[in-house]
DNA sequence: GTAGCCTTGAAC
DNA sequence: GTTCAAGGCTAC
């Protein structure tokens, strides 16, 4: 069904009404509102799509019998006088192919721009004698003098202006542009592709006008189309005097437009024009609209030079609006980028504008009673979603009101908790994992180049739309797991766990400062991280340290310092004992030490502080096993540490330099050949006490020696007792001990690689950087004991070998059926 | 592919 | 044991 309004009969409305002091008062939101709606109209779209409304389906909405005998009234009337009203006729099909070639004329834009007539449709409308003029540019004040004149008042002072500087622009140049220079880019010519149901601004002015216009609206019930064609007015003077006529008909009411007004219920298959009287709508009542339906739009949009606050780029491989298929669009929708810009400005020029645009008005139609805002004002809240992106305080803000039993920041459904990053509702959730989790993000498109507006209706029509919205609600795609480790609490920017620590830690910090501060329970299951913060908060910290500093993400080898300065000579046991402060390093013999130098530096101990949260044993949450008064034990507390390990070991080698840049394939290829390695090393360096002892995961010094009675365990046990001490003899530092960690991942010798040449550059560089390390400490007695520190990589491989046949022909799973190893299996797949 | 419900697991 | 934010399952 298609609603319209009937322009023919506004003449008889006028007279029948005549101007009163609330046509003069039209204020300025409305003339926004309709700016926007009048850039979208099709002629032919008007002509040739135009279905009468039935009495009954005016029942079927909500008419009633008074209201449709009202209709019935005006519309006898009306077929009275129609035929000597022909100020309008509707255009054919034809007509719409001039009004493109009229498009195209920058003399005929300003002609019809001056006469205030809309060059689409030929029809005259203030609304375009003020984008003219740029409505934008104008003040505060002016604006509020404007809303106090009447619109031909208005259009009268305008035209005045125009004329006189298209008669000076003509004297001095026939062929320069004629077009002052601020209104570069100011005529809308949006253009709705043959959309059948849009049925233009004048008709939602009707809508929004019900009080004036309802009859209007309905009034034409007699079966038969409208032929009428539209024409442009061929003289100044039939400008004027069609001027206050149409003036008239877009309703004399419009300054008091309820919510309500705008909206009014249409059939299934609608269309965009449906779609942004939704979102002008409280989101209240947009729950209880029908379903939106398919629709297409074409626009050639061009954002007046001066609205800065319109910058939203379009999404790489969508610069030209190439049409990419979409479910939502049943119709061709080709949709094309204003081709009058400079490239400069193409890059701002987007179609999603139209959103944002509209975004803008609906923030003043709605939430601004201020008829006097400005541009400028309104920017802000034109740029929200942007906004949001760069204010995380604010985002928490809106989580928090979209807390449970709130509405969805993405849908307007019910928030069913906080998801990845924000309060949302279930399916939304849904939506964002499936997305990141089948990457499919990489190859979403919109044909309406993401200017579709998400609500619970629609959402599933547009995912571009909706995991654009999702991005721009703050969801954080970090926060889907790559793992897909089940359970627990992420860690990621902006988590609930991260908020709620940070917001514990603002909270000491001010109990600190009142001297309030309360010691807090050591934690029974970490006893030998009594002394320390909890491991969560160290990681949190580090975390936060690189989300400051991410310029330093080791990952880009190019920061790596030629001279990375050494830290103390001593093996800290835990991430407490690391300085984080450079110029507390010992030994440090560097030259030169610039701030990003001091900022790897510092990075990088904050990195081994991550290590030794996800690692150290000793700081394993819930990793409670018997004391090693058995085999069995022993064996289930290292099964037990292996699985943790590999669990935590994906998402650990991500941070690291070199590693980080790799491909996901390649990366996963060197973890699953090398993790046993850096977890033997991880064990023997941070594992074992003075004596050279290893110390089980409950911080229990027993003697493995004497409770293992199988060979093979023993073997491995004695070995990797012999290596801790050797590398305490070595006196390895936490940064060779870092490095070396490094050297064992980058092993280019492993099969499968897609890169084998990038990783063993990659080797050679940690290579040099061990090096220089050591001659930066130690001078040229340092080689020597690279020399040594590297022998033992061979060793880690030996040992790596021996507990990986052991752990295979022991069956792992198999033997100790009653607790999985899942992460453990993976990782030995296919050895 | 969607969305509602269920399971899991770290933190408390 | 409870909470809550992850992932999984499954009917549609």
């Amino acid at each position: 069904m298609y609603r319209h309004h009937e322009h023919q009969s506004l003449g008889q409305e006028q007279s029948a009404s005549p101007t009163t002091s609330t046509e003069r008062c039209i204020p300025i939101k409305r003339r926004l509102l309709n700016k926007f709606y009048s850039s979208k109209r099709t002629a032919s779209a008007q002509a040739n799509g135009r279905i009468p409304v039935s009495d009954a389906e005016l029942s079927c909405h909500g008419v009633d019998h008074v209201e449709q005998a009202e209709a019935l009234d005006l519309r006898k009337r009306k077929k009275a006088t129609s035929s000597s009203l022909p100020r309008f006729k509707w255009e054919s099909a034809d007509r719409q192919e001039q009004a493109s070639q009229q498009l195209q004329s920058p003399d005929t834009i300003l002609e019809q721009c001056l006469r205030g007539v809309d060059p689409v449709t030929g029809r005259p409308t203030v609304q375009n004698v003020l984008r003219y003029h740029d409505l934008s540019k104008l003040s505060i004040g002016e604006r509020t003098e404007l809303d106090k004149m009447r619109d031909d008042e208005i259009l009268a002072k305008y035209l005045k202006t125009a004329c006189e500087q298209r008669d000076r622009a003509l004297y001095h140049s026939e062929s320069s542009a004629r077009r002052p220079s601020n209104s570069k880019g100011t005529i809308s010519t949006m253009l709705f592709d043959q959309e059948p149901n849009w049925d233009g601004p004048d008709n939602l002015g009707s809508r929004l006008s019900r009080k004036s216009s309802r009859a209007d609206t309905f009034g034409r019930s007699n079966g038969s189309t409208p032929t009428r064609r539209h024409q442009p007015y061929e003289s100044q003077s039939e400008v004027y005097s069609a001027i206050p006529q149409d003036l008239a008909r877009m309703g004399s009411d419009l300054s008091t437009i309820s919510v309500n007004d705008l909206w009014e219920p249409v059939n299934a298959s609608q269309d965009l024009i449906s779609v942004h009287h939704i979102s002008s709508l409280a989101a209240d009542e947009s729950d209880n609209l029908p379903q939106i339906g398919n629709g297409s739009i074409r626009t050639d949009y061009e954002i007046p030079s001066n609205s800065r606050n319109v910058t939203l780029k379009q999404p790489k491989g969508e610069q030209h609006f190439v049409a990419h298929s979409c479910q939502r669009t049943t119709s061709h929708s080709n949709v094309s980028s204003g081709g009058t810009a400079s490239s400069g400005e193409a890059e701002h020029l987007h179609v999603g504008v139209v959103e944002r645009l509209h975004n803008h008005i609906e923030n003043i139609v709605v939430k601004s009673e201020a008829d006097t805002c400005s541009f400028a004002e309104n920017g802000q809240n034109l740029t929200r979603a942007t906004n949001a992106k760069r204010d995380p305080e604010s985002k928490a803000t809106v989580g928090v009101k979209n807390a449970a039993g709130g509405k969805c920041p993405i849908c307007s459904d019910v928030v069913s908790g906080y998801h990845y990053g924000t309060h949302s509702c279930e399916s939304c959730k849904g939506f964002f994992k499936r997305t990141i989790q089948n990457k499919r993000n990489e190859r979403l498109a919109c044909a309406l180049a993401g200017s579709c507006v998400i609500i619970l209706q629609n959402r599933k029509h547009c995912a571009y739309c909706r995991f654009k919205k999702c991005l721009d609600v703050g969801m954080k795609q970090e926060a889907v797991r790559g793992d897909r480790q089940r359970g627990g609490r992420s860690m990621y920017e902006g988590s609930s766990e991260q908020r709620r620590r940070l917001q514990l830690q603002t909270q000491q910090q001010q109990n600190e400062a009142l001297g309030q501060i309360k010691k807090r329970k050591p934690r029974k299951r970490a006893p030998s991280t009594a002394t320390q913060p909890p491991a969560g908060d160290r990681d949190d910290q580090s975390l936060e340290i690189m989300r400051m500093h991410p310029q330093q993400t080791l990952g880009h080898q190019e920061r790596m310092p030629s001279n990375p300065v050494t830290s103390s000579a001593s093996i800290p046991t835990t991430s407490t004992d690391i300085s984080i402060n450079p110029s507390t390093s010992t030994g440090s013999t560097t030259t030169t030490c610039s701030d990003s130098c001091d900022e790897y530096i510092l990075y990088l101990r904050k990195l081994e502080s991550i290590e030794a949260t996800f690692f150290n044993p000793f700081g394993l949450p819930r990793i409670s096993i018997d004391r090693c008064h058995s085999e069995k034990s022993l064996l289930t507390g290292s099964y037990y540490l292996m699985d943790h390990f590999c669990k935590k070991m994906p998402s650990w080698i991500e941070m690291l330099p070199y590693l980080h840049d790799l491909e996901v394939g390649d990366r996963s290829v060197l973890l699953k050949a090398n993790w046993l390695q850096v977890l033997i090393l991880t064990v023997c360096f941070r594992c074992h006490d003075n004596e050279g002892h290893l110390i089980l995961p409950d911080r229990s010094h027993c003697d493995m020696m004497a409770v293992v009675n199988s060979v093979a365990i023993l073997d491995i046990v004695r070995r990797m007792k012999q290596l801790a001490q050797k590398l305490q003899a070595l006196k390895t530092t936490q940064d060779e001990y870092f490095y070396l960690k490094l050297l064992i991942l980058l092993n280019s010798d492993v099969k499968n690689l897609s890169q084998p040449s990038r990783i063993r550059s990659y080797q050679e560089k940690v290579q040099e950087h061990l090096f220089d390390l050591g001659m930066a400490r130690e001078g040229i007695s340092a080689s020597m004991k690279i020399g040594r520190l590297l022998l033992k990589l061979s060793e880690l491989e030996r040992l790596s070998h021996l507990i990986k046949e052991h752990l295979v022909f022991t069956q792992v799973a198999g033997q100790l059926g009653h607790r999985k190893y899942s992460n453990l299996e993976d990782m030995l797949e296919d050895y």
